[in-house]
DNA sequence: TTTAATGTATTACGTAACGTCAATGTCAAT
DNA sequence: ATTGACATTGACGTTACGTAATACATTAAA
């Protein structure tokens, strides 16, 4: 039985575009070449081209469907653990960036995440409004009471933990940074320690991190005036400038 | 606070060229050139640089990127949140991969998946070994003598139960079959749910499914003897052309 | 101050796997 | 002979840059 191009790629359900550039890169010739310059396909061909289909089927790249088509068995197990494994890692890899969006979403509810501000603001109108609350039982009731759904429960209760630790975290980094103010010794134990609190603050509303942007914020910390006056009466005069060198410091 | 491109690249964590290529696209320009043509670019730009490698980092695209930054909060909620959706999406299809690929691997342990025929043979010996067996305890037990990981158990369970199925459905198949072949009508019911059986049980085995490849494997059925004789040995007469031709029918 | 090193600019090819014309040739049917 | 369906080979477009190559500018060292 012997296909031409069309035939081949409707039995396949491929289009001949992609037939005549497999056939380019040489992942599957026709049996023969009319004369017409017709390409012709058998039966051969038909079922090398399923096992090719399914290969791709399964996401893998066509030099390495070509590498397994040419080789052993043993090769294809390898090659078909080895994609599994590299599916694996891309799937963790999307579940951290939707656990980003999700974060992104839920903090600042559409706000810029850069607009670091408004999300300071959030806080302490949060904690005004709240006034001395202790995360407890309180604060769930309140947020099981607008949100019904199971998912969005789980997921605020996220970010209500998230608050709590980040407050934290905060108020001990601002403790650290009014001593370093003190000291002015940026290559002290506190001068580290105020980075790394800092950081692992940051990472709660970013989710990611890179060091260049966390300085790249720590500049932002001095230019902008809301910034530089909420740390300044945090901590104390120059807090802002300051935190912004042990930032640089240490982050690059 | 002014920047060179390189200077910039560095806080930013990102290539020159990246830069080059964003004012091109016009996706983040300087805020000015100087007289020797030189980039130029403000903190401004800095801020803004810092939300497009958030964006990025989440995976989104340049251009959908561009029309968030150019756009009011409301659109940019509606990005994160289709954008999101898209995420899930992926790897709820990574995640069907993967399965594939588990059952391929499992299946015949490295034997490419068109060759059928070893699936077959393997089938029959099993059944053959196994002599009357009734997949309960006792092949359990055996599995797990081999592989004592949960994984694996787990893993094992699930082929095992995909073979019984098989095995079922296959043998309602040829009943149905060898009815079709002594009324000789494609049309009728029997026929229709022979292809349906059919169908499902190639399911089990690939995981994937495409009515050409299913019209393609159905061609093989003909031109391959080992399957003509499984066939026309179990159902009667001309059981593989009948079968090829049913799923020619229905398929396509 | 000359030289050398570094920085910047533009232009342009390469990438993966085809989709989509465009120009042209072939085959079967009317 | 003409038409329509199908075949061929280019060749550009896609995405987000990496990587030269070449030329001019700025800074640092000699």
């Amino acid at each position: 039985m012997e296909y031409t191009i069309n035939k081949l790629a409707k039995i396949a359900g491929v289009s001949t575009r992609t037939l005549r550039y497999y056939d380019e890169i040489d992942l599957l010739k026709p049996s023969r070449i009319n004369s017409s310059g017709y390409r012709i396909y058998g039966s051969k061909e038909v079922d090398l081209l399923q096992q090719i289909l399914f290969y791709r089927s399964i996401d893998m790249k066509l030099d390495e469907i070509y590498r397994i088509i040419t080789s052993k068995d043993f090769d294809i197990m390898d090659s078909l653990i080895q994609h599994r494994n590299n599916l694996l890692d891309k799937r963790d890899q999307i579940d951290v960036l939707i656990d980003t969006i999700e974060k992104t979403i839920a903090n600042n509810k559409g706000e810029i995440i850069m607009k670091d501000i408004e999300k300071f603001e959030g806080l302490k109108k949060q904690k005004l409004d709240e006034n001395e609350n202790k995360y407890g039982k309180e604060i769930r009731q309140k947020y099981g009471e607008k949100t019904i759904e199971e998912s969005n429960k789980k997921f605020m209760k996220l970010t209500e933990e998230d608050f709590s630790n980040m407050g934290k975290i905060e108020k001990e980094m601002i403790e650290l940074l009014s001593q370093v103010l003190i000291s002015e010794d940026l290559d002290s134990d506190e001068a580290k320690k105020v980075y790394e609190k800092h950081k692992a603050w940051l990472m709660f509303s970013w989710g990611t991190y890179t060091p260049q942007a966390h300085a790249g914020l720590a500049e932002m910390y001095v230019f902008d005036e809301r910034f530089a006056k909420y740390y300044n009466d945090k901590a104390g005069d120059k807090a802002a400038g300051t935190l912004r060198d042990i930032i640089i410091k240490y982050a690059i």
